[in-house]
DNA sequence: TATTTCACG
DNA sequence: ACGTACGTGAAATAA
């Protein structure tokens, strides 16, 4: 029978995973003092890659010491030469990757005078000759000139655990030659990383189209001279020595004698005991938690308990449902639901395959969808009696919706559950989260492939146990995640704020907010106009053509060309953002131009073309989706299309707005915002009498700010400039003051910037007090919380890096503050909601942005609704200040703010 | 894919 | 001495 055989090119991958984590490198130290990044991430890498992946052999193959050992060192002395040495961080990691990979069942190997690839090269054509199945994994493109029917190549594209797979029809797309032509496209460009040239100016372009036109190097050469005369000509003919060496040099060798052979590299999956050690040693929190929970899973199988056997055993047998299965199901009161669908988009994605089931009947999955018609399933969806646990409650409402159902009965929505858990790393893929309470699943990218390689599998069986998998991973994990969120003490903030609040996002989502689309095709023209313009004049001025849009040849124009002062630099080059811009403008009049051309170039593009592109035709709407497991702070965010920055600071961006209208005839848009929000919250949680006063008597407080800082009688006038510094320090005191931000946004010394701040925090002591406290606070037990327990940790509160341990501070002051308001709004939501149905008003609530609702409603509507939304606002939550509604209504939304 | 810029709160 | 204001998403260019 033929057999799966995995071979690892390890030092390839341990860089990346060195590299990958490179930014976390401060925070992952042992307290022996032993960096961790790269053990971390390839320990995911073999967890999240590996271990599906139950291959029969196993081998993780090294380079023996230096490339300059081997033959490819004697070919050519620069070999690899001018690579950055490893750093010393990466060394000390070395030996217990190793480890690792024993601990895991996999096999080392290194040969002195061989690298990784030529190991890995002729063990796949050994294998290959035993009719095998040959998978290598690697981060070094060189290895896809391996790939044949048999042997498919993966490579790790960002970070370790994404992989793109090469098969040969793959490499046909990707470049349009065979795998063997794969080193006569390295001897012509030749290979920086490894540092030796090929053909002078030949890029992989050029190469990939020499040899399609002559197929390989040595028929190149047999036809060089009948090419007709150019420069690359002169460049072949003069460096074919150096494409014959670099051809050699990127030969992977597939016939060297080795030690061993392939009986010698049995794969039997992780050793537990090895496993446990390294991770007590490497203080592998996290992953020694995975480990002990995976075991009480299993079987009580002890230690002699290896990970392929428990894994069988915790996924059920997936059968194909019909109509006897559903009369089962439908007498049940607890079961999983799961739909998969072929994009994240659920308003138009296509439904793949759904699937129910629970531990006592069993799972079932099917792909026809017509079952939704059946009586016990609708019974299912749409009964309070059966309690549901899925993955994205609000994606499935709307995906029931659209077939004609109401989703009823939620009792767990994993998603939301692991995103109130901890935000932090989260991506919205429920294979991931699982893995965070150690349950393995197979990622959608394994089942489905994804981008253009995207495609549903031929067997029914594959899709079927994907996502019956799915339903039993949900049905599963529902009490262990109940347990942590009631140790949180997020009962409430689940049940009572995001569940309801994911149905109401749901309605406002389906319903959509409809667009006048001629209305923004007319500015569209408009703006093509005035751009056609601008762009004629900037260029008149420069004195020649370019594109306005690259930052880099504006910056080469303004700062190199004209000689202007850099002011910003970017880590690529100049930076040529609009405050750098409008600090030249008095210098450059074609500036002002720029920056008109900026402006009305980003309208069109995002504003105009953008939303028309996301029209629904069949009603005429745009439907976005409010993600709600995706920010730090609890905030909500939207997409495709984003209807939380539709321009309104600047006229000419506000008139985008106007294209934003009612649904039907004769009703109106009407949107009301909260006041100041996150200052009354804090003036709320930090208890300070002087805020307090200021809002509990509806003062302007940034004029009452500005009386403090500048030490004015209480009824005093203060001037405009007053009142913007104080406007400024609020702000700042919101997001977590610095003396730096504050004095770069006032664009004010430094030292001014912090004596504002000194004499705020002496006007204001509570939120001096509560800023230290909260700091505290995060120091010692690693998060901070909302008023409604909404946690958010911050892992770099301890860094020793003081740049990232700042910002974690800052973030520890803002994060109670910004999430505190979007709970706020969040209850006020689901109240008025509630409020629009029992008045039983037509009005609708459309958009949400972050203190601010947009409903559309019957013009004859509009009083009660005003009032219903207000009050409802205002009194959503107990706060010791109150909170300030303000409203307006127009014809469209450009009017109703 | 990463970077820069700019739209919003 | 360090070099950041907090939270987002989309488009365009460069690589």
């Amino acid at each position: 029978m033929s057999k799966k055989i995995l071979l690892i090119d390890g030092n390839s991958l341990a860089f990346r995973a060195f590299y990958a984590m490179y930014q976390q490198l401060d925070r992952m130290v042992t307290p022996e003092g032993l960096h961790t990044n790269a053990l971390v991430a390839f320990n995911n890498f073999l967890e999240s890659i590996v271990l599906p992946m139950q291959p029969d052999m196993g081998l993780v193959a090294w380079d023996a010491r230096s490339g300059r050992e081997t033959f490819r060192g004697d070919l050519y002395a620069d070999y690899k030469a001018g690579r950055d040495k490893a750093p010393a961080e990466f060394k000390e990691q070395f030996p217990y990757l190793r480890e690792m990979v024993e601990a895991h069942g996999l096999h080392n190997y290194e040969q002195m005078g061989l690298e990784a690839d030529d190991i890995i090269g002729t063990l796949s054509r050994v294998g290959q000759k035993a009719g095998d199945q040959v998978i290598i994994i690697t981060g070094d493109q060189d290895l896809t000139q391996l790939v044949t029917d048999d042997v498919t190549v993966k490579l790790t594209k960002k970070g370790v655990t994404q992989v793109e797979v090469y098969t040969p029809d793959f490499i046909m797309e990707k470049f349009g030659i065979t795998p063997e032509q794969i080193i006569d496209k390295k001897a012509l460009t030749g290979d920086t990383s490894d540092n030796y040239p090929g053909v002078t100016k030949v890029g992989e372009k050029t190469a990939l189209k020499l040899l399609k036109e002559y197929h390989d190097l040595d028929n190149l050469y047999a036809h060089v001279d009948e090419m007709k005369p150019s420069k690359m000509k002169e460049n072949l003919i003069n460096d074919k020595d150096v494409a014959y060496r670099a051809r050699k040099l990127a030969t992977i060798i597939t016939d060297a004698k080795l030690e061993i052979g392939l009986s010698d590299i049995a794969y039997n999956g992780p050793k537990e005991k090895g496993l446990v050690e390294l991770f007590e040693k490497l203080h592998f929190r996290q992953a020694l938690n995975k480990l002990r929970s995976q075991s009480l899973l299993g079987d009580d199988l002890g230690e002699a308990a290896d990970a392929s056997e428990q894994k069988q055993g915790d996924f059920a047998k997936v059968s194909t449902l019909t109509e006897a299965s559903l009369k089962k199901l439908v007498e049940e009161d607890q079961l999983a639901f799961h739909i998969d669908t072929t994009g994240e988009n659920y308003h138009q994605a296509d439904m793949i395959a759904f699937a129910l089931g629970n531990d006592k009947v069993g799972y079932f999955a099917s792909r026809d969808f017509t079952l939704f018609d059946h009586d016990d399933l609708r019974t299912i969806i749409e009964s309070d009696r059966i309690q549901l646990r899925l993955f994205n409650a609000k994606a499935h409402w709307v995906l029931l919706h659209r077939l004609g159902l109401t989703l009823h009965g939620v009792d767990f929505d994993f998603l939301l559950v692991a995103y109130l858990l901890d935000t932090v790393g989260n991506d919205n893929v429920l294979s991931t989260l699982a893995g965070r309470f150690g349950r393995y699943l197979a990622t959608d990218e394994e089942i489905y492939g994804k981008g253009a390689k995207f495609a549903v599998p031929e067997e029914a069986e594959v899709v079927e146990d994907h996502v019956g998998h799915k339903a039993q991973t949900v049905f599963d994990l529902r009490d262990q995640a109940f347990s942590d969120l009631d140790e949180h003490e997020q009962g409430h903030l689940y049940s009572d704020i995001e569940l309801p609040l994911s149905f109401v996002l749901a309605k406002m989502e389906a319903r959509g907010f409809k667009v006048n689309q001629d209305r923004l095709a007319k500015m569209g023209q408009e703006m093509d106009e005035k751009i056609a313009s601008l762009k004629e004049e900037i260029f008149q001025m420069a004195g020649e053509e370019f594109n306005i849009n690259s930052t880099k040849q504006l910056g080469t124009l303004l700062f190199d060309k004209m000689g202007l002062p850099v002011i910003k630099k970017t880590k690529t080059g100049y930076s040529t953002a609009v405050e750098v811009l409008e600090k030249l403008a008095p210098q450059a009049p074609i500036v002002e131009h720029i920056l008109a051309y900026r402006q009305l170039a980003k309208l069109k593009s995002t504003y105009v073309d953008g939303l028309l592109a996301v029209v629904d035709q069949a009603d005429q709407k745009v439907h976005t989706r409010f993600l709600q497991t995706l920010t730090q702070t609890g905030r909500l965010s939207s997409v495709d299309p984003n209807l939380q920055n539709i321009p309104m600071r600047t006229e000419e961006g506000r008139k985008i707005r106007h294209a934003f209208v009612p649904s039907k005839p004769d009703w109106l848009i009407f949107g009301a915002d909260y006041s100041q929000i996150e200052l009354r919250v804090l003036a709320s949680i930090t208890g300070d009498p002087a805020m307090e006063h200021a809002f509990v008597e509806d003062e302007d407080i940034h004029a009452e700010t500005a009386r403090k800082v500048f030490g004015l009688a209480d009824d005093a006038p203060v001037d405009a400039d007053q009142r913007r510094t104080a406007k400024a320090v609020n702000f700042g005191i919101v997001y977590g003051i610095s003396d730096f931000g504050l004095s770069k946004n006032l664009n004010i010394a430094r030292k001014d910037a912090k004596s504002f701040i000194e004499t705020y925090f002496q006007e204001f002591p509570k939120i001096h007090q509560w800023m230290d406290a909260i700091k505290e606070k995060a120091h010692k037990d690693g998060f901070v919380e909302t008023i409604e327990h909404r946690r958010r940790y911050l892992p770099d509160i301890n860094a020793k890096n003081f740049n990232t341990r700042s910002f974690a501070e800052r973030t520890a002051m803002n994060s109670p503050i910004q999430g505190s308001a979007a709970d706020i709004i969040k209850i006020a939501m689901i109240k008025v909601d509630r409020a629009i149905q029992e008045k039983g008003l037509q009005a609708r609530m459309l958009v949400q942005v972050h203190d601010e609702l947009v409903f559309e409603c019957p013009t004859e509507e509009l009083d009660q609704l005003r009032e219903t939304v207000t009050t409802v606002m205002d009194q959503a939550v107990k706060l010791a200040i109150p909170l300030k509604v303000e409203s307006h209504a127009g014809p469209t939304w450009y009017e109703a703010k």
